[in-house]
DNA sequence: CTGCATCCTCAATGATACTG
DNA sequence: CAGTATCATTGAGGATGCAG
């Protein structure tokens, strides 16, 4: 079990199609109902959502706060622990900044930087 | 564009079922053969090492040096770029090892840490 | 030895309807 | 409003064979 354990550990929070906004957000907002977290991410549905702040949530770096009055309320926002995500957000944030530009210096000055990544897998079509 | 786009960009880089693997291994080598790195890495097939280290190259983490003799030799390296990955796998790691501690005094003792996450979507099984 | 092409599988994602 | 339950979709991941 070697280092590699923990660090695709720490990677498997980040990941998932939506934890970086959701995290983003709630970083950004401090405190959010579930209703303002969807608005604020039009592309995401409630599925998705609810399933990846429940992650969020088993890790500890979300905290559920739940009003049980009618209508339900259920306010979301980092826990004292998930801040301590913040400098691992920055540092990659910072490399990642770093990044784009020494791709556009080395590809073209696409400023689009998309559908650069992944040529295989052609997508079995029919 | 905000912020989210560099952050998501990195984590692009390091996510994918075995960059990080590939990343260690090259970063503690130094320089492998194709063939070494499989063998370092058993569970991995051809396509898949091909795929990534083609996309590790892309983003100039890792380099490609071809020797044009029979039979074929290629050789993988991290490139000087790749090396300010450095400091963000370190960052990612040190993170990633306080968070399975916390993990385990929030939840059970379980050495495991398995199956816990992701519980929704319960496999569409025959 | 390397690596691309093909075909296949399945888990993550998404659309929708229903419930407290 | 805030979910859960169901069913459909898709694309990353994988097995295998051919080619340089």
């Amino acid at each position: 079990m070697p280092t590699i354990c923990k660090f695709e550990k720490a990677l498997e929070i980040l990941t998932g199609k939506w934890k970086p906004v959701i995290l983003l957000r709630l970083f950004a907002n401090g405190t959010m109902r579930f209703s303002e977290i969807q608005k604020a991410i039009p592309d995401i549905n409630k599925k998705m959502l609810a399933q990846q702040l429940k992650e969020l949530e088993h890790n500890d770096i979300v905290h559920r706060e739940v009003y049980s009055q009618v209508p339900p309320k259920v306010e979301y926002s980092i826990t004292a622990y998930g801040h301590s995500l913040h400098p691992v957000l920055q540092t990659l944030n910072d490399w990642g900044e770093g990044h784009v530009e020494h791709m556009s210096r080395l590809h073209g000055e696409e400023t689009s930087t998309e559908a650069v990544d992944r040529p295989q897998t052609p997508v079995r079509k029919a």
